[in-house]
DNA sequence: TTGATACATGCCTATATAGGTATATGTTGG
DNA sequence: CCAACATATACCTATATAGGCATGTATCAA
């Protein structure tokens, strides 16, 4: 099998850099697809589909105006990855002194591989 | 072409939810595969595989010991994702308030679609 | 109704896995 | 050197996209 469906993920749907791109590009306020996707330098097609995904996990909404359609933000989904990551914010700061420790047992170990 | 390759980004290293696991684990300490195989209830190749992968984007550190491989955090590569992520925060503090707004507007413009 | 504009979808292709199984590689002990 | 243990890899399969292109659909204006 191949990754999980991005449909339900939102860490899948954040995966892809143009994806997050398209988020970073909508804190701005709302846009319709048009000028997202020449923002991002994409086919409109290409821009539908990544905004298709990223509404699919909630992390965007979309609204009729006129003849456009208006894509906002709605980061509450991201919360979580925020969180998730956050979890280790002890461990990077820590990094420094274990790594040392531990490039330093290698070292001494030999550097075997 | 399908996503990115996982080997160069840790965005799509994380997308695998049993990747995220093995980070996890890992912050009680090293770790030998078999070990991390037993504990996500996987078999041994499968583990290597995450393992590897983690290894590429610089999520993970091994070292040996004896017959066995010790895997060990290193989380500062997930520093960037909590600080990507931490871009949004004003977002998400403040969507209930746009949603209720908006919701609002879709309602009085009679909803469609 | 016709034409133009703005999107969403359908279709097709190439590719990157995730998983499972079998096997190669490396290490230790006798 | 041989057996046993711990891992990494090679292979093979099924699947989920990312992209490109053509086309369907909805909305607005004349």
């Amino acid at each position: 099998m191949a990754r999980a469906a991005t449909t339900s993920d939102v860490f899948n749907a954040i995966a892809e850099p143009q994806r997050r791109e398209i988020l970073v590009l909508l804190r701005a306020g709302e846009r319709p697809v048009t000028e997202l996707a020449q923002e991002l330098g994409m086919p409109q097609p290409g821009a539908s589909k990544h905004l298709r995904v990223l509404r699919e996990v909630g992390l965007v909404r979309d609204r009729k105006a006129g003849k456009q359609r208006l894509y906002g933000l709605d980061a509450r989904g991201l919360r979580p990855v925020h969180e998730w990551s956050g979890g280790f914010e002890q461990f990077w700061n820590e990094s420094f002194d274990r790594l040392d420790a531990y490039v330093h047992v290698l070292e001494q170990a030999g550097q075997e591989e």
